[in-house]
DNA sequence: ATTGAATAAATAACATGTTAACAATAAGTA
DNA sequence: TACTTATTGTTAACATGTTATTTATTCAAT
């Protein structure tokens, strides 16, 4: 049983692919409402961890909001130009720049919330709260087997 | 019950975020075979699903790849250059393109299948076959049920 | 047969993903 | 202090994601 290379499984049973499926089928509904506010997904992600965080360096948004810097990078520019989100030089540290949501993204967060809030309750509803909950230890605990040893592959 | 509009939930618990970071933790060790090859992880996909199928028109191709025709289209015009993929019109219908693999991209096939199986058979060994196969199946129903009744959403 | 709607694929335009290279500042060390 | 190294963020270059538009063909209905 050490090493059993079976074939590689059929595409419907690549992992990747049912993760991104389900990612897919859970923003489908999500998006359009986004798209009505003139954001993609991203600009979403970081206008809701500076809402959660309040202010934040480039690097921790990055980390936050899973986006690589030069993606981030973008990103920030063109919140900026819409005024959704301001930077300010970091006092003690000169490299740094902090973000911060500005009035009009905090005004946007709270247009856009309760339709990311409707959306996991009908999944929720559709689902069941505790195949939902299973799910979520279920990938943390991939993530985390599989990180953890990450050495020795 | 009806509607229990709770606040927005915290970032790691979003479950879209949760989902793109199990499908990096999986990829993660995989894509350097990748790209030692001079593949991105979609022109793999491409590759795979043609070995798997034979020929297959870009409308399916896409379909099964995940891919939308905008990028398909453009994914194999490069594989083309490489001679890692060739073109023929279809005899039925001349608006249908039919895409093979070339003998060049079975070899490519071949050389990096094994590094896949053995990223799976790692992972299954971690983080255990019953946990993998009860994932499958919690994304399955996932997709499932919140896709099946759209329509009234 | 001719028109009109549907389909297959490509292209355009812009945002993002991804790796590499770069500038500026900070921190560590001789 | 001077030199080196590390860190923060940006830019470059190219591939892909995404929506809209376009061309060529096929199909449906007269």
């Amino acid at each position: 049983m050490a090493d059993d290379d079976k074939e590689l499984r059929g595409f419907d049973r690549s992992l990747p692919m049912a993760l991104l499926r389900a990612r897919e089928a859970v923003m489908k509904k999500f998006n359009p409402s986004l798209r009505e506010n003139g954001l993609s997904s991203q600009q979403w992600r970081v206008i809701r961890a500076l809402h959660e965080r309040g202010s934040l360096d480039i690097t921790e948004l990055a980390d936050r909001c899973f986006l690589l810097m030069p993606s981030l990078s973008r990103i920030i520019q063109n919140l900026e130009k819409r005024d959704l989100v301001s930077r300010t030089q970091s006092e003690t540290d000169n490299r740094r720049s902090v973000i911060t949501l500005t009035s009009g993204g905090q005004e946007l967060f709270r247009l856009i919330a309760p339709k990311s809030v409707e959306r996991y309750n009908y999944i929720t509803e559709r689902f069941g709260f505790g195949k939902l909950e299973l799910l979520y230890e279920l990938l943390e605990e991939l993530v985390e087997k599989i990180e953890d040893t990450e050495r020795d592959r």
